[in-house]
DNA sequence: GAAATTAGTGCAAACGTTTGCACAACTTTT
DNA sequence: AAAAGTTGTGCAAACGTTTGCACTAATTTC
């Protein structure tokens, strides 16, 4: 009731020793099968849980993965998560979570923490901190997975969305599909996904012949605003100039365009065809329906806790990077030939 | 490096003894300036950090919080989940999140392995166990706090939306906006929110004189599909029979209900007006966009944060039901008397 | 039937902290 | 100058486990 029972008193009322009882407990066959029924039965009787702080500190680590993400209300992030934790809780492990706010120094500290619980292994997410770990990267002993940020260092690995193929997969779509005056509305600059999307991007216009124009990248940041200023952006361009398709960035920021298209009369797929990037719950439902390309989230944070456990269990692991499907909705029109020249 | 350095380490470099290291850390006056600066920098110098299972050990608790959650892929868990996390950061305290993928079982062992990590409280959201909990409750002598669904017993304290309210409010907007027939699209016939919901609106029906009337509730579950449904439901209903407006248990569902009346070219709010229920992101951008109430779903985490930090600090602390305001868009269409006679 | 093996159990140390108590060395009070 | 107080430090126990080792008793082997 107050106080939790112990190992001690399962040991006082069956009469052995706590070695014994925590023998049995962990089903020992050292113990004989009547004892061990006996000292089971009090325990179930008794209510115990093990203390957990106790086996952690004698073992020097717990059946804990240390999670640590910018932000926890993403629906992105909440769909890794969502993997993460299937994984993880198939295998006997729990998380503790940490969010940073996207604050590397925060991140540190958190790392720090978590360390401090004696985590069997780190999964990060989206990592903030660029160099800022180079050092402590050394120092730590447990393995540490980075998902969807690339970090090089001992026992380090990455699960990553392979963003360079999904963007040429995107812009490639267009392609085929006739166009060949194609925007990219861009996402935060200095992030690893939107600089590896737009090599994508240009990859997929180099290899059609196609020229690249800084013109036709225009910033954002992935969020639904960006979207909308990217629709007053086609507008006012002379019409004789505007692309007449548009890879977004993120679905997010796709589908703030699409919004503000049906606001200004722009019609989507007629006068600009849209494609986004994560193929978010929401990307089925706008109008028109978004294609885009699919991010397999789930899927990351699933792969990121098989490579931890691979890790711990010292099998062979490498690097993984997952490639989306093309999510074809109606938000891209094809084109003839003659819709293009202007 | 191989082993983390631990305060005995300190102790032998700094030629003092544990203790001092101990509470020149703790910043306990009971040390001189000088040896405190010492190990201070010494403890820097080697990268120490805290092990948290030994302290947890000897104190009996540690400076978490446990957070159990039907799911974590939800956009309204996630928000909750952003408010949790950030008071509960402010306040120095971390989280040890769990997910149930809505299992009652799973709820209740994973009660016991939190209560296992020593954690300070508990903030469960969006309970799936019933009466499971009853017999659980009396045991533990960490706080509880449920946020939406309530619970009753010692150290078990309640935050929650006040969906009756909510539910109010949306019907009567829909009233004042000249509505007279107005159908109900269900959330999970069992749950407390849906029955909260269903009872505001009923009483909203009442206070305007209206008649409630069984075949005016959709059953649904929440989803996009279950929107998709029902608006299929009202276009094989006889146009005299249609209701002239719908209050959806969630966003969710009001949004599916939006895409496919665009597909089947029904105008909303033209030939059907739409209310929501939440006020997700997306539902800002939806076509048209969505009238909804809101629940503050950040603030509802914050909160109960705030009151299990009461609890532990023996404040004085009551159940808190949060209102949420209604956020007017263009999904609901004012009618005049002429419109609603048949 | 003695020797060797096996089965079942207990002892005690260890994990890394915190903290009550004791103690020594000063400093202040009387 | 003795008594009382203060300051800084160390000792040792405690938290709840796990596990190597030792021990006894029963069983098998020769």
């Amino acid at each position: 009731m107050s106080q939790r029972p112990s190992i001690k008193d399962i040991a006082r009322i069956t009469g052995v020793s706590p070695s014994t009882v925590s023998r049995a407990l962990a089903d020992s066959p050292r113990v004989s099968q009547t004892t061990r029924q006996r000292i089971q039965a009090v325990a179930r009787e008794l209510d115990y849980t093990p203390s957990l702080a106790a086996r952690s500190l004698v073992m020097g680590s717990s059946p804990i993965i240390g999670v640590i993400s910018p932000t926890l209300s993403d629906p992105y992030i909440a769909s890794v998560m969502k993997g993460l934790e299937e994984a993880s809780h198939d295998a006997g492990y729990q998380r503790l979570v940490a969010s940073t706010q996207g604050d590397a120094a925060r991140e540190i500290e958190m790392v720090r923490m978590l360390l401090g619980h004696n985590v069997a292994g780190l999964i990060i997410l989206s990592s903030r901190a660029r160099g800022a770990y180079r050092e402590l990267l050394g120092q730590i002993d447990v393995p540490i997975i980075f998902v969807n940020s690339l970090h090089t260092g001992e026992k380090v690995y990455n699960v990553a969305t392979d963003n360079e193929f999904g963007g040429w997969l995107a812009t490639n779509h267009l392609i085929e599909q006739g166009h060949r005056r194609i925007a990219y509305l861009a996402g935060p600059a200095q992030g690893r996904s939107n600089i590896a999307r737009t090599a994508g991007y240009r990859r997929a216009l180099d290899e059609a012949g196609l020229v690249f124009d800084q013109q036709f990248v225009v910033p954002g940041d992935g969020s639904i605003q960006a979207g909308r200023e990217a629709l007053y952006w086609w507008l006012h361009l002379p019409s004789a100039q505007r692309p007449s398709a548009i890879f977004c960035y993120n679905d997010l920021s796709a589908l703030g365009l699409l919004s503000e298209a049906y606001q200004q009369n722009v019609s989507i797929p007629d006068q600009l065809s849209v494609i986004g990037f994560d193929n978010v719950p929401v990307a089925e439902i706008s109008i028109p329906p978004l294609t885009t390309v699919e991010q397999r989230t789930g899927e990351l944070g699933r792969l990121a806790v098989v490579t931890l456990l691979n890790v711990l269990e010292d099998k062979p692991v490498t690097d993984i990077f997952l490639r989306g499907q093309l999510i074809v909705r109606a938000s891209v029109k094809q084109i003839g030939i003659e819709d293009q020249t202007h």
